[in-house]
DNA sequence: TCATTAAATTGTT
DNA sequence: AACAATTTAATGA
């Protein structure tokens, strides 16, 4: 078997496929490398693929016309993105940016409808998705309200190790407290003493760069006024 | 491969 | 927001 068959037997929605399904969604898979700082797409776009990120890390993005940036989320190793816009075949809203080197799989429109109208499967692994991605971004609206800006930068690193939405990245994510702050919502100082603090407490651990977990779900608690822990 | 320099990232004010 | 310190990446001998 080729390694690119391979890399594409280990995307989370492969074993929800039969033989014949998994066959045809492999032809229409093509690889594509993005180095840090490009686009993979821009906001306004018209929508042709399905992206799955191999290795590396995307993130979702936005300018406003003030010039102000906005970080919606971010994807890694795993993580597949654009189904929305891809069902509803309408232009991208907003913004993908590979934030790391990144390593990606496109799935083409056709493929992809053709999944949608003939597979079970991967209606049920669509289905799960976007359950994931909506309670990400209600949290993620609700965390910036009600949360100090630790908690806000503890459950924002606890997302990108999601095991559904992000199901290879290991303990350790490579990124900039730059990058966290704009995801966070709080500034890089801000972000810098968070993890600090964090490490102090014995959730992760830090270096340039990088940042190690070391306990996804006590940061994915982080700030909860229960403590169902 | 190693030393030097530039660039990126971090830590602090 | 600005600055200094540190780490990584790039360059060329």
């Amino acid at each position: 078997m080729s390694e690119r068959t391979e890399i594409i037997q280990s995307a989370i929605w492969a074993s929800e496929l039969t033989t014949d399904e998994f066959e045809r969604a492999a032809r229409g898979i093509t690889e594509r490398r993005f180095d840090k700082g490009n686009y993979l797409f821009h906001r306004g776009d018209k929508v042709d693929y399905w992206h799955g990120v191999v290795t590396g890390l995307v993130k979702m993005s936005s300018v406003s016309q003030s010039g102000k940036a906005i970080t919606f989320a971010g994807i890694g190793a795993g993580g597949w993105f654009g189904e929305g816009s891809v069902l509803k075949d309408e232009w991208r809203r907003y913004d993908l940016v590979a934030i790391r080197n990144t390593h990606a799989l496109l799935m083409n429109r056709a493929t992809f409808m053709w999944l949608y109208e003939n597979s079970v499967g991967f209606n049920r692994f669509l289905v799960r998705q976007l359950n994931e991605r909506l309670a990400q971004f209600i949290a993620t609206t609700e965390y910036e309200r009600l949360l100090d800006p630790k908690a806000r930068v503890a459950r924002q690193i606890s997302w990108l190790g999601n095991p559904l939405l992000c199901p290879h990245v290991g303990n350790v994510i490579e990124i900039t407290q730059d990058e966290l702050a704009l995801l966070a919502t709080v500034s890089r100082p801000l972000v810098n003493r968070s993890l600090q603090e964090l490490a102090q407490e014995g959730l992760l651990d830090f270096a340039h760069g990088a940042i190690t977990v070391i306990n996804r779900q006590k940061l994915g608690d982080y700030g909860a006024i229960e403590d169902f822990s």
